[in-house]
DNA sequence: CGGTGTGTTGAAAGGTGTCAATGCTAGTGG
DNA sequence: CCACTAGCATTGACACCTTTCAACACACCG
């Protein structure tokens, strides 16, 4: 199977044939959105969600000077406004910072997953919370460390999430982020990122060029990072028995 | 009606008595936990979850070097621990700032919810969304706002938070951090928080002594912090229908 | 009464931002 | 094929925000 959506739920629970088959039906219409598109703006009115199949796309919200911070950055197998079935509103924006392949779907149809399998209900609800972690560990990330390890520990999220729905190869992978966007995702300046990339590759971490980045020394990096990943691997869900009779 | 998560929905939608009826039997059986209890530690197995009655508690992750990041505060009505619904372990550390008076659910009662009263359901999905949306604008605190603007933004969101929940009095509100736990929040030091917010009494923003927080100027604090209230303003569910009669 | 937690202040160091300029590559149009 | 532009990476000098280290004041409490 190589659908990154069905590679990361399986990494969290054993699939059953009808539920890979619910899911797969979730993403039988494809669509394509050009990079630099805005898939939603903050503010605006939920009408769709999407599945990422391909690609990358950030969340951020602006600050009315014209700063920005990105909150995430969804990659394929990511739910992209899962909050449309419960919000009418969108509480930031989102924006394709490659080209996207995506399955748009209605909130409806996630309604009738809660109606008709309490299972798949649950790994959506999951998948809700997770985001959330990964949120967290943002946070921590931009409020108590340093550029240094900031960026090494979000290159170490990308190599996990990546890793998952197996698009890492030899600790290397497609790496589409401008160093601006790296910015604005650390709450740094470009100036300062490229100065702290350009350490990190000076201390045989890692390297990369050309949008290619690969992990030369994980363990270092690792330590340097003071990368957790606990919080990318929760393993299990709780009440599998209620949910499945239920 | 003066029970703080009813406050707090109400604000969202309109609630049946029914409904009503619901959520104070999930708030039957009262505990209190004494400030600077541990109420549960990242990695460890969740056991139960809570609503918050009266009191402060802070989220917050660890460092290996002991720093410490604060992820969220949660104030009465908020749930605790709700992800435990789907998740076998927390991930993150919760910590009583000031006593708290509790109630303490078991996660089975949630999945009883889901099963009997969708609308309910939907409120609580709504409830653990909000969550996400406030550790968003967390994030941009700390990763786009300076120490000035970064201290007014948090004080508005408390302002906010407490009056939708009847515990503000005139733009004036107990305020139970210490400066330490402060910096923890906006990933500062307690020396740099303390000439911050002696800048904000100077400037004649904010009044504060003895755990009492006054918002001075509210105008020209909304202006110094860009604070946008609408994440904290989600007014209504969307799909009423589809969920009322699912 | 001394100890502990919290708030306050000063001086100096350091991380990060700002401003400005340069190089490089790919794409575009003449 | 050659300007020309746009976007991105890179670099230097300097300013500024924030941290670090240290010390002191004050209130509370056993």
């Amino acid at each position: 199977m190589n659908n990154p959506l069905i590679s990361k739920y399986s990494a969290l629970t054993k699939l059953t044939p009808k539920e890979k088959n619910t899911l797969l039906q979730l993403q039988s219409k494809r669509e394509i959105i050009l990079a630099g598109t805005e898939i939603i703006r903050a503010g605006q009115n939920h009408k769709s969600m999407y599945i990422i199949e391909e690609g990358w796309a950030a969340h951020y919200k602006l600050l009315a000077d014209g700063r920005q911070q990105i909150l995430n950055i969804s990659l394929p197998g990511d739910f992209i406004c899962l909050d449309a079935t419960v919000l009418k509103t969108a509480e930031h924006s989102i924006n394709a910072i490659t080209d996207l392949v995506v399955s748009r779907l209605s909130p409806e149809k996630i309604l009738d997953i809660f109606s008709h399998s309490p299972r798949l209900a649950a790994i959506l609800c999951w998948s809700s919370v997770h985001d959330g972690a990964i949120l967290a560990e943002q946070i921590v990330r931009v409020g108590r460390r340093n550029a240094y390890e900031s960026i090494a520990h979000l290159l170490l999220e990308f190599l996990r999430r990546l890793d998952i729905i197996g698009m890492t190869n030899n600790n290397t992978f497609h790496f589409p982020l401008t160093q601006e966007l790296l910015a604005d995702t650390l709450g740094l300046t470009t100036v300062h990122v490229n100065r702290t990339i350009r350490r990190l590759r000076k201390d045989n971490l890692i390297e990369y060029s050309d949008n290619k980045m690969t992990i030369l020394n994980l363990k270092k990096l690792r330590q340097v990072a003071g990368f957790d990943p606990i919080y990318l691997e929760q393993d299990a869900l709780p009440f599998r028995n209620r949910i499945e009779s239920g």
